[in-house]
RNA sequence: GCCGCGUUAGCUCAGUGGUAGAGCGUCCGCCUUGUAAGCGGAAUGUCGAGAGUUCGACUCUCUCACGCGGCUCCA
């Protein structure tokens, strides 16, 4: 038995060593049972191990703990193991698919001949808890293709994904937590008494054994094609979590408890702001009296900041004759997600799903100089597009909406300062809303798909060049997103992260050459001759409906005043005081501020509960003791209260609130 | 579009092969002076729609609509 010198790291802490060949790692980490596996750090990069790693001379060896970001994966990847043989334990035909850890959990596919019913979840969930008990030793095992072909041939999916070997990251998402383009390897789950209770085709690495799950849950279950491709096969999908304590468990199903009382589907109807009547159909909601005032109040806001920026307001039809489309290109590519058309007067008539061949319409009505650009042109336009039925979501994904939607017509030259100007534009507006944490991401052609895609490489090059120097500009963090492209151009779009953490798609910028093209677009430039505008497409909501679907959720219906429903609600301690009250309000009103009395036959008390109920920021209370003295008292969404204060005092405060935006 | 699960009063939800209930809300009456539910009474349903099985269907079967969770998609 020899030596070999290797390094170990831990808690920031790195020391050099001497062991003994055949030392294991989970010998360095022995006496911290939250390292579940090992980190082999060298100049090439990082590689995750098994804690059964035998170490070799000159090995630097950092612990994963199981709380950190490849910690978590691991145990939940370890966990979607237990989750397959706890299956094939209930449903011996199940077949296995993939099964990769994900944000917050995990899951795992199966080819089953009946879907799972929720009450199959509660049974595996019992059948897991039993294999972790056991203890079972998640053991590596490498072996070779064509072992492995006859090892597994029970096991189709496994079978297709070996033959994918070192293309799988393409074979699906996921499906390189099964197999990498290295040595391919099978874990078994020994049980206590050497026997092999279970395997799997993985890639590893693995927890030491199942009891070092402390604390996991299964979700739901719902179908998934095969390989993320929906012309193959849909699989039965289990999802589950897994976290390192009880606690961190409990705290991450609380977060989703938390998300789902913001969801702004329940708070639109507890706060009677719109709904989505069967009558009328799927994905078209109406809005209601206080859902209105919210999107009017949005859109006066915008409508106002896009003329201060240059905008032009403009207005365009909702249906059109198909030439429209095909000169867009919209027909040709993007048929499938519009409304098939009416046909009358011989023609086919279309509902719009884009403004833009509208706008370009009013660009070309006359000539054009290049005295005029950029030219802007804005509307809330009603677009209507056929999302299948399926996808179809409250107020973000709906088939009927009012985009805000804006061309500049610009110069070549004139592009990248008109990027960077709708940027700034853009951002100021979503922090005026509320929002403030974003990054960019950037998507571009996919090239493997060209078909998809409109126009030359050169073309796309260029504007992909400009859309990704201005973002660059702008210091916020930029994500690619390839293939994510509109068909006529790459496209920007600003992420948006939520009062609780959440990133929404808000805005979007296009730089198109395309349409341009389609329509024969010209102006006349400086030297008298005929050019070619480039066009840049930009919406800051997206849409009105799904933007109010967003700030209901960041609010959890807590709207600051200006975008309050009702922004004062005001409460008499008694009837006599009703009357007082009114008279406040009267005063209130000529200022433009929204206010109620509730004059009901309820006690105070239930008043105030109401009012709490519909998160009204300012509660307006008076008795006695407030109409002597000519004062109000403030009760907010939060308890808290102020008394005796002026009734003059009392409406500038309210209007100051309302008239700087702000929250209270 | 695909897979699964749902749809009972305005809302949240019980319930049974023999045509239905609670709480909140609504309406009426009484009461009501200080910061999250005063008391009493009343009304409210083609049990999502249609077809089938059955002596009988809200309950079982099928089709459709709508919703929910995913998958695919999202210019």
């Amino acid at each position: 038995m020899s030596e070999i010198q290797i390094v170990r790291s831990h808690a920031g802490e790195r020391e050099e060593r001497t062991v003994t060949t055949g030392t294991k790692a989970w010998e360095l980490f022995a006496e911290d049972a939250d390292v579940v596996a090992a980190r082999l750090v060298d100049a090439s990069g990082a590689v995750l191990k098994d804690l059964s790693y035998e170490l070799v001379d000159g090995d630097v060896v950092e612990a994963v703990v199981i709380d950190s970001a490849d910690g978590h994966d691991i145990l939940r990847h370890s966990c979607a193991h237990v989750l397959a043989q706890a299956v094939q334990d209930l449903f011996p035909e199940a077949k296995l698919g993939i099964g990769p850890p994900i944000e917050n959990g995990f899951y795992y596919d199966f080819d089953v001949p009946t879907p799972f019913v929720p009450e199959d979840l509660d049974k595996i969930e019992t059948r897991m808890r039993k294999i972790i008990k056991e203890n079972q030793r998640f053991s590596r095992r490498v072996t070779t293709d064509e072992d492995a072909l006859v090892e597994l041939a029970d096991e189709p999916y496994k079978i297709e994904l070996i033959g994918l070997k070192g293309s799988a990251a393409d074979a699906a998402e996921g499906a390189s937590a099964e197999v990498g383009a290295g040595e391919l390897t099978i874990y078994d789950n020994v049980g206590r008494s050497g026997e092999v209770a279970w395997k799997d085709l993985c890639r590893g690495p693995h927890l030491p054994t199942t009891k070092r799950i402390p604390a996991f849950k299964l979700m739901r279950s719902a179908a998934a094609y095969w390989r993320g491709d929906e012309k193959n096969k849909q699989l039965q999908r289990i999802y589950g979590t897994a976290w390192e304590s009880k606690e961190a468990l409990d705290a991450y199903l609380d977060r989703i408890a938390e998300a789902e009382k913001r969801d702004h589907r329940k708070l639109g109807r507890d706060l009677d702001l719109f709904s989505f009547p069967d009558e009328i159909g799927s994905g078209l909601p109406v809005f209601h009296p206080r859902g209105g005032v919210i999107k009017r109040v949005m859109e006066d806001y915008v409508r106002q900041r896009h003329i201060e920026e240059g905008f032009e307001y403009v207005g365009t039809p909702h249906i059109s004759k198909e030439q429209t489309f095909h000169l867009s290109g919209h027909l040709p590519y993007y048929a499938d997600g519009m409304f098939p058309p009416m046909e009358f007067e011989g023609a086919n008539y279309y509902l719009k799903a884009m403004n833009c061949p509208m706008h370009n319409l009013i660009f070309r009505s006359r000539g054009r100089s290049y005295r005029e650009l950029p030219l802007r042109l804005f509307e809330f336009g009603h677009v209507y597009r056929y999302e299948k039925s399926g996808v179809i979501h409250g107020l973000t994904r709906v088939r009927g909406f009012a985009q805000d939607d804006s061309h500049s017509y610009v110069t070549p030259e004139q592009a990248p300062s008109e990027i960077k100007h709708l940027l700034a534009f853009i951002l100021g507006l979503l922090r005026d809303f509320g929002l403030d944490d974003f990054y960019l991401e950037l998507s571009t052609r996919d090239d493997s798909k060209p078909d998809k895609f409109v126009g030359s490489d050169e073309d796309w090059a260029t504007a992909t060049t400009v859309l990704e120097q201005a973002c660059r500009e702008t210091g916020l963090d930029l994500v690619p997103d390839p293939g994510g492209a509109a068909f006529y151009g790459p496209k920007v779009s600003i992420q948006a992260k939520d009062a609780i953490g959440r990133t929404w798609q808000m805005s979007t910028i296009q730089y198109d050459f395309n349409q341009p093209k389609g329509f024969d677009l010209t102006y006349q430039a400086s030297d008298g001759t005929r050019q070619q505008p480039v066009m840049i497409h930009s919406a800051k909501f997206g849409s009105i409906e799904r933007f109010i679907g967003v700030l209901v959720e960041h609010y959890a219906g807590a709207f600051p005043p200006w975008l309050a429903p009702v922004q004062v609600q005001a409460i008499p301690v008694a009837d006599a005081f009703s009357e007082y009250l009114h008279d406040v309000a009267r005063r209130m009103k000529t200022q433009g501020l929204r206010v109620e009395v509730d004059d009901s036959d309820d006690r105070m008390q239930k008043k105030i509960r109401n009012a709490q109920l519909q998160k009204v920021p300012f509660m307006l209370i008076a008795g006695a003791d407030d109409v002597e003295a000519g004062a109000v008292s403030f009760r907010y969404r939060d308890g808290r209260q102020e008394n005796g204060i002026p009734v003059d005092e009392a409406i500038a405060r309210v209007a100051a609130a309302v008239a700087a935006r702000e929250q209270v």
